[in-house]
DNA sequence: CGATCCATTGAAAGATGTCAAGCGTAGTGG
DNA sequence: CCACTACGCTTGACATCTTTCAATGGATCG
């Protein structure tokens, strides 16, 4: 289950020519917060290492912490252990993300990260970020609103976890590949789901029956389409109306 | 239900001779990242006004966002409108504990606050407070900590409800409000719930049948003395294992 | 091609929610 | 000071949703 890195020969040919200014993420990512003529500053920090494959870790929990990430392809999740000893997943990532701000606050990650296919990131050291920060207010600035919106979200998914039944959480979860996927220039309509049914069902309480059985319900209503990993968002507005739950 | 604050005349006599270096909590609160020397300059920022009465809002949602907050005495929730209509408390914030990082993603904060009996803080202006910690790194380093711990908070309760039953959910708010109050040097053991038991199910994901329900038991099996709001935990052990939950 | 993992579906059990009734406490007004 | 009212809390009976247990089918990968 758990596979480790290993230091293979492969080299990914593009890294070498990826930077913050020719990057398509650079519109939602970290960038976004810079002038042009800072942007290069930026990149001259972020250190590009090669792909995880999936399965493979980028950290684990108690991990010292150096470095925010950013991911520029592929898909990550985060999750730790519970007292209990059962894994909660807290967070699903897409390109154009940015994870590891748990660590900030222990020094230490309270968080693994794990890619569910093969994925490449951007390391962003945090001191160096942190010293580019006191000399880029609008990047120190930019930060602080990332870690307050993260905040945020997770208090949405405690609403939506104490408030909703399993098939609104399914309903939102799928809303929100839907607009990250669109944010990034990709279809809304129809995508490849990155995770599994297990991670999915994990990631909202729910056990993978329910959640097989609330895909199946979908498509018999004509909601979504689903064939394996991919889904197609047939009536959006009933989904919308499910997500937000029942009156 | 929603009492506004009144322009009343009643003015605390202590709030004048309040100042962070004299204050009872400054070893768990902002402070606690400064050099004496320093906490003079923090101080001289803070803005301190009567007490809330129980009920009043300090701010609520889409107020624009200018300050963070200190609790100094009594008890607050932080809560927000689902988008079915229903209330989601998101925190309970005693003496010591900063709260609004909320507002800094958008500007807007995204949550109300309300005191649940009567409430002083300390209003920290955030534009002061981000000129001053480009001066005193720490405590710029401080804050980060303080969302980065919101966020991972927020992660755990997002475990607490996926993978635990009610028992488990109501032991571990037992235990946090017992810590928290050792923590300002109060009693572990024998402690007032400064909310109600609807808020509390609120916050849990659970009705307040639940919650009444789970407090006969554990009084019944001895773990805990409830009388009113007042609740003594008689078995801590027992109670952690509760929290920790089933294997 | 076999092995394994992942996903689907059904039946039954269990936890929590809903509905309903009653009690105690606190606050209000006479 | 007492009675009345309102609200919060408790408890019981029943309903509902999700889980658990079990069996099967399908996809992927070596």
């Amino acid at each position: 289950m758990q596979i480790e890195t290993k230091n293979s020969i492969k080299q990914c040919p593009h890294n070498k020519q990826v930077s913050c200014d020719n990057c398509k993420l650079n519109t939602i990512c970290m960038p976004v917060s810079l002038h042009f003529e800072d942007i290069d500053r930026l990149n001259n920090i972020i250190q590009r290492g090669k792909p995880l494959n999936k399965g493979e870790y980028l950290f684990r929990v108690n991990d010292p912490f150096t470095s925010v990430y950013a991911v520029r392809s592929g898909a990550l999740k985060t999750h730790f252990v519970t007292e209990n000893g059962a894994e909660q997943i807290t967070g699903f990532y897409l390109p154009g993300e940015i994870l590891g701000m748990d660590g900030l606050g222990t020094d230490l990650h309270c968080n693994s990260v794990q890619a569910l296919e093969t994925s490449s990131v951007c390391k962003i050291p945090f001191n160096r970020l942190e010293e580019l920060s006191t000399k880029l207010p609008s990047l120190q600035r930019h930060f602080l609103q990332l870690m307050s919106r993260e905040i945020t979200q997770e208090q949405q998914m405690v609403g939506l976890l104490n408030k909703q039944n399993a098939e609104s959480r399914i309903a939102s979860l799928l809303l929100s590949i839907s607009s990250r996927n669109s944010r990034r220039g990709l279809s809304g309509s129809t995508f490849i789901l990155p995770m599994s049914r297990k991670d999915l069902g994990n990631y909202l309480g729910l056990t993978i029956e329910t959640v097989s059985r609330i895909f199946s319900r979908l498509q018999k209503n004509e909601l979504i389409a689903v064939e394996q990993k991919e889904v197609s968002i047939l009536d959006i507005a009933a989904l919308q109306k499910l997500a937000k739950g029942p009156e």
